[in-house]
DNA sequence: AATATAACAGTAACTGTTATTATTTTTATT
DNA sequence: AATAAAAATAATAACAGTTACTGTTATATT
């Protein structure tokens, strides 16, 4: 049986997903914390990322395109993703109950969860857009 | 200006998208063109995939793990996929108009679309679970 | 302090996908 | 039908993102 052991390395990158709100790439990840821990390896990163993901500690964000994000707030919630520019924000809206039991009545199998991400313009981009 | 010209690959590739339902992967569907034509290339089905899906003929469906998934059939549809065997199948069900509202209360973008994944057991794979 | 083992840095390898290139197909024009 | 122009092809190399391997170091337990 395999034993959990502290790494500073982890606790780091667990802190630096707290803080930030720009849901960062594992490489985001890596280069600030190369500023605390100027040799980690992106391995240890990911590896760590990976980890932190099954611990349920921090969430992943896959999209169909680019490397995947992180997010350190568990709160559920869902994204918002700009189609020009690809910021991703936060939409602090509880994930719909109701659009599961929808879903479940044309679905043999049983629906336990979703998983949506919300597309258009952001703000920013409206605005340039719009002259 | 760049016009298209017919292929007898990509009519091909379009024809098996149509006829399985089954969700299948650029490998996939090179292996079941290469019955047709033996010596089509793998380059050529993933030009073909992105081209079809450019042109709004097919669908591509993402996940954060694994390779990409090709669907043939346009009716606007939500997707289930099983957490323990993979299978992907098909909820004939309407995108929901009322999620996008409800998220657009809490984004300061404009919401246009949303795309939503369902996740959970099987039919088959629930049956195997309980005993 | 000694031992056992998880985590590490560094690097190689892997997976899925896209780009390059010389050749072949398709289509439009004579 | 022959010719010319351009798109599509097969084959292969390159690429991005991620994971696996290896010898060394850090952490935890005795």
């Amino acid at each position: 049986m395999k034993t959990l052991k502290y790494s500073r390395q982890r606790e780091s990158i667990k802190t630096c997903l707290m803080k930030r709100r720009d849901h960062p790439t594992a490489d985001h990840v890596y280069l600030s914390i190369r500023e605390e821990y100027p040799n980690i390896s992106l391995g240890t990163v990911y590896r760590n990322l990976n980890l932190l993901v099954e611990l349920g500690e921090v969430r992943k964000l896959s999209f169909g395109y680019g490397p995947d994000r992180f997010d350190g707030d568990l709160n559920p919630h869902y994204h918002f993703v700009c189609r020009s520019c690809g910021a991703i924000t936060d939409l602090p809206l509880e994930p719909s109950v109701r659009l599961n039991e929808e879903a479940q009545c044309c679905c043999t199998g049983r629906i336990d969860s979703h998983l949506t991400y919300f597309y258009g313009l952001c703000k920013d981009c409206l605005k340039k857009n719009s002259h």
